[in-house]
Parts: C-alpha cells; sequence; structure tokens
DNA sequence: CTTGGGTCCTGTGCGC
DNA sequence: TGCGCACAGGACCCAA
C-alpha cells in the first residue's frame, strides 16, 4: 500500500481534476470499506466543490464548498484513478459512455465537473472515507493521534531523540507506528534503516544521540526522493494519471533477499527477516 | 503506559 | 493445469 510519498503523489495527480472543481455526481458502490462509509455519502458529495486536496500522513483530505471535508485512506491496495472520455467518442457525442469499463472492486465514482471521472477502486477493502467537519479534521479519531509530519518543521533531531528514549521496542516496529512520526510505511522504513546503518532489530532506546539524530535527514531524503520519483510501483499502485512510479528501481534493501548489498566494497546479501508479521530487509555487515 | 499478535480482505506467485 | 500456502505498500484492537 501505499505509504506517504505515494499517498502525495496520487494527491498531486488529482489536484488537477478536483480542487475548485465541482462534484457533478459521487457513485457509491458498497455500504463499507474497512469502516461503514458515512451516512449518506453520495448525497453529501454530489454537488459540492473541492475547495482544497491536502494530505495529511498518509491520509487525503478532501475540503468541500459545504464545509465537510473527505477523508480518504487507500489501505494496502485503494487506488484512485482518473479517466475522461477520449477525443474521437467526445466528436461523436459520447459524452458518458466512454470511460473505460467499470472494474470489480470500484467502490466509489466521483464523476467532476470538465467530464474527469476519479475512481476509488481496492480490492482489498484495507482502504477507509469519511465526512467530518472541515474546522475539526484535525481532531478526527483517524487523525488526531498521528506524530509530525517528516517533512514538516515539527520533526527534528531533538524530538526524535527524545521519543525512542528508553523504548525496548525495535527500532523498525517504532518509525513505523504512525504515533511517533507520520506516513513511513514497510519499504521507506527498510530503505531508510539502510541508509542509517542501522539493523531494524536494534531497540530503539539502545541507538546512540548521532545516529538517532542522523536518522531525521535520512527520512527527509529517502521521502523526498520517492516523491520526486512517483512512489514506487509494486504490485497495484500507480499513480493517479495510470503512470508507474519508478522509486522501486531504487530500492537498496526492500524486496532484495539474498541480492549483494549495493554499497561499494561491502560483500554482504540482504537478508529477511519477520518482525511482528512484518518483512525486514537489510545487510547484516552494514547494519547494526 | 508499552508491546506483540490477531484480524480485516482479495489477489498473485510459487512449489508440488 | 490445479491446489494449497505464503505473502502483500496498513493499522486498529485487545490481551498481557
Amino acid at each position: 500500500m501505499p505509504e506517504l510519498p505515494e499517498v502525495e503523489t496520487v494527491r498531486r495527480g488529482l489536484a488537477p481534476v478536483m480542487e475548485g472543481r465541482t462534484i457533478r455526481l459521487a457513485t457509491v458502490n458498497r455500504p463499507d470499506l474497512r469502516w461503514p462509509l458515512p451516512e449518506r455519502m453520495a448525497e453529501r458529495l454530489t454537488g459540492q466543490a473541492v475547495t482544497a486536496l491536502r494530505r495529511r500522513s498518509k491520509y487525503i483530505l478532501a475540503d468541500l464548498s459545504s464545509g465537510e471535508t473527505l477523508i480518504i485512506h487507500l489501505g494496502m491496495s485503494g487506488r484512485m484513478l482518473i479517466s475522461a472520455p477520449g477525443e474521437s467518442a467526445r466528436m461523436q457525442g459520447k459524452f458518458h459512455h466512454d470511460h473505460p469499463a467499470p472494474q470489480k472492486h470500484d467502490h466509489v465514482i466521483l464523476d467532476m465537473e470538465g467530464e474527469a471521472r476519479v475512481t476509488f477502486n481496492d480490492a482489498r477493502r484495507f482502504g477507509a472515507m469519511d465526512l467530518t467537519p472541515t474546522e475539526k479534521a484535525e481532531d478526527h479519531w483517524l487523525i488526531r493521534d498521528i506524530g509530525p509530519e517528516p517533512l514538516g518543521n515539527m520533526f527534528d533531531e531533538a524530538y526524535l531523540r527524545e521519543r525512542l528514549k528508553g523504548r525496548n521496542t525495535p527500532v523498525k516496529s517504532a518509525l513505523l507506528d504512525q504515533r511517533l512520526v507520520a506516513g513511513l510505511g514497510n519499504i521507506y522504513v527498510c530503505e531508510v534503516l539502510f541508509r542509517a546503518g542501522i539493523s531494524p532489530v536494534r531497540k530503539a532506546g539502545r541507538i546512540g544521540a548521532e545516529r538517532v539524530s542522523s536518522l531525521v535527514p535520512l527520512i527527509r531524503e529517502v521521502l523526498g526522493e520517492a516523491i520526486e520519483a512517483g512512489g514506487s510501483s509494486l504490485r497495484d499502485y500507480r499513480q493517479a494519471d495510470g503512470e508507474l512510479g519508478y522509486f522501486q528501481h531504487t530500492f537498496r534493501v526492500y524486496d532484495r533477499k539474498g541480492g549483494p548489498c549495493v554499497r561499494p566494497g561491502c560483500t554482504g546479501v540482504i537478508r529477511r527477516v519477520v518482525q511482528s508479521g512484518r518483512s525486514s530487509f537489510y545487510c547484516p555487515d552494514c547494519q547494526h
């Protein structure tokens, strides 16, 4: 599933067709994703203009002219795909029948002013949507306990040292905890720890202050590079325009079990271990 | 409080 | 080709 860079890429892709545009028609094809969808969601979306499209952690927030905000989480397999009637069809007058055929798991469809269609498709249905008053969106139960944005000013060396101090959990688990820092997931934590030379199984409270501090710029670096690359495309993630991201070609350890370490001169072989049910990839020669 | 495990759901790729 | 199992980008919830 999408981590922060993928969600930011999706947000950027959606912005041109959603921001400042009205939702002509919202269609909701099932009553629930991970949780029940809000009451009368289709009616509450239809006719509303999207005044802003924001991101908080792995959530996309669409502010509406009604004063409500649509909160969207993509879960593991959620996608937002944009389609539009083709030029030839438009000349034949097929305004409403030229979108791609509906796919299995197309759960919510937003037909936007200007003919673009935004389709939320989520096979595993770990995704979520909710509607909440815009002025209280930050206090929504899904969002209120999330830690600082890693690319923002509130996330710094002093903060991270304080939060990791004394913790007995593996650093991998700590960085995956969204209450500590927002938006990291399994791929980017593995990549960050490789760049920092820290083993994923190391206890968070047993890392020297200097090395903890080094994590901050490395987290920013990895996420920044991934956003720049349009995210990572594994099984089913695509950018909103259907393009593939390409950060996956830059993975140094993730999904490289048995492969050679990329650090010049290192003869290590990438290992995979399971930590609390998730795969961790690391170089045993580089990471301690 | 922290920590670990189970759980939700569908799809895919692998070994036999 | 079929079958069963492991595994997949998340994160809530509960027990200890």
